[in-house]
RNA sequence: GUGGUUGUAGCUCAGUUGGUUAGAGCGCUGGAUUGUGGUUCCAGAGGUCGCCGGUUCGAACCCGGUCUUCCACCCCA
């Protein structure tokens, strides 16, 4: 009996439309990352597990796509840990590879591994798929594309602004017009937890406070007392629910309390230092916000945090997102390497431009010219057409068989092919070619000798 | 990982309290039209009702399990 065919949950299939489509995105953003100075790397598809665990937290590891070690590895396992039936114990027993889960974890690990190849401050891009063992929703998949761009070896908060300006000329470029790049920073978090007296719950904190648009300013404290977050704490924290006005003037209402932490007025300054910069030269088509309940993200991020959410209307969760780790590379040897990049979430880019509707039309055309087959003697003639239309880059191609003009014309017609090119016995014998527009219904004829008349008619 | 939801023709979906041979539109194939698609008309093909099991004289329909879809948590692109 043969198989039902099937692909794993949260996994799919693309069709050449929906590749066109895809590629359309990634040549994209892959221009304005080579126009802003980064160069492409690659890295594997898995990583040794060690590599990967424990960077993301315990959710994360829970995440992770661990490959079966190969070979008789369930023999190789000792009777205590096998009898055990404890998977955490077990796991490392019997894997000793992971799927990646990002690209930022590996390009540290990269950053490392090849320091001495490496000119500073590093500017890379990379843009493959990477996995999680997640439950899909809309816009949430087990396999996806991230492309990102970092720079390592580099303090300065230039480099913050650029990324802004990078994610708004990849928007204004891709048509998307009214994204929001939500910006926060790590160091005015950690400032009010240490304000409010709740510095050893940073992590609970912040990602309650993440939920505020969410479950609102009630649900937000119910969450916080539930973490072991004091009234009181909470208390002290409620300036952050009455934030009103612009970027800058939030930063001052920020200012009022976190003043006595150090480390909280250095966040302000970097905050203020960033979006001054963005302000300059202004940006295109996006919108930058300051978020002082910005917190999603992976806990490595020390200074600035992006979040980039789609235009209004469209319900997405965030396309994209980054911030500043100092030491990511510390994890594997090497300290004082300061990073910071951003992600564009293809996958959900692409659910958005199709809600939008804005792919260009012209994706959808795989050829330029249909040459119709009459038969052995018509066809060389079409061929040699082909031939020569190729030569100038033009998409052509010959009716592989000389059926039934109808059935070769509703190939063009539905493959959305703008000319169709006939050469039948009459048009051979007086040396002539006639093309047909499809989208107007009209007919032209040129002469066999001379193609290039046709070729600048398009 | 927790709770819910969905699955019927290639696609979008009907299908009565469980009752004979499961329907429609679009698409597909053929014809009207032997050198003209997209419009129109006629005809036709196409279904293990996601899968496995149970209840019943009888299941697309009821029950259990499983896979899948989408949603809410968790977390995140």
């Amino acid at each position: 009996m043969p198989q039902k065919p099937s692909i794993p949950k949260g996994t799919r299939d693309f069709s050449p439309t929906e590749v066109a489509k895809r590629n359309y995105i990634i040549q994209t953003i892959k221009k304005h990352f080579e126009v802003f100075g980064f160069q492409p790397i690659e890295t594997p598809s898995f990583e040794n597990s060690e590599t990967l665990m424990g960077k993301y937290g315990d959710e994360g590891d829970r995440l992770i796509f661990k490959i079966l070690n190969s070979g008789d590895f369930i023999s190789k396992v000792d009777d205590v840990t096998y009898s055990s039936k404890n998977s955490n114990s077990l796991i490392p027993k019997i894997s000793e590879k992971a799927l990646r889960y990002d690209l930022t974890v590996p390009f540290a690990r990269y950053v490392v591994m090849h320091q001495n190849e490496i000119d500073f401050p590093f500017k890379r891009y990379q843009i493959q798929p990477v996995w999680r063992a997640d439950r899909p929703q809309k816009g949430r998949f087990r396999e996806f594309y991230q492309c990102d761009a970092d720079v390592v070896g580099a303090k300065s908060l230039l480099q913050e602004v650029e990324f802004v300006r990078l994610y708004d000329a990849v928007f204004t470029d891709l048509g998307l017009k009214g994204t929001t790049i939500k910006l926060n920073n790590r160091k005015v978090l950690s400032g009010i937890a240490e304000a409010i007296g709740a510095k050893h719950l940073l992590i609970d904190f912040t990602v309650a406070l993440d939920k505020l648009d969410k479950i609102g300013e009630e649900g937000v404290k119910k969450e916080m007392l539930a973490k072991g977050i004091s009234e009181n704490a909470i208390a002290k924290a409620s300036p952050l629910f009455e934030m009103s006005g612009n970027s800058l003037e939030q930063l001052e209402q920020l200012k009022s309390l976190l003043v006595e932490s150090e480390i909280g007025m250095e966040g302000i300054a970097e905050l203020k230092e960033i979006i001054d910069g963005v302000e300059a030269l202004g940006l295109e088509s996006a919108k930058l916000q300051l978020d002082v309940t910005l917190a999603r993200g992976l806990n490595y991020y020390t200074g600035a945090i992006y979040e980039v959410s789609a235009p209004e209307g469209v319900k997405m969760g965030s396309i994209g997102g980054g911030g500043r780790y100092d030491d990511l590379t510390g994890i594997f040897g090497l300290k004082d390497i300061s990073g910071v990049g951003i992600s564009f979430g293809l996958d959900r880019i692409y659910l958005v431009l199709e809600e939008l509707g804005l792919f260009p039309e012209s994706l959808s055309k795989s050829v330029e010219v249909l040459c119709v087959n009459f038969g052995k003697r018509e066809s060389t003639a079409a061929l040699k057409l082909v031939n020569q239309l190729r030569g100038k880059g033009i998409k052509s191609e010959v009716f592989p068989t000389s059926t039934k003009m109808q059935k070769q014309m509703k190939y063009a017609n539905n493959r959305n092919i703008p000319f169709v090119v006939l050469i039948g016995e009459q048009e051979l014998a007086d040396g002539t070619f006639v093309v047909k527009n499809m989208a107007s219904g009209e007919q032209q004829t040129f002469e066999l000798a001379k193609p290039e008349v046709f070729i600048h008619t398009l």
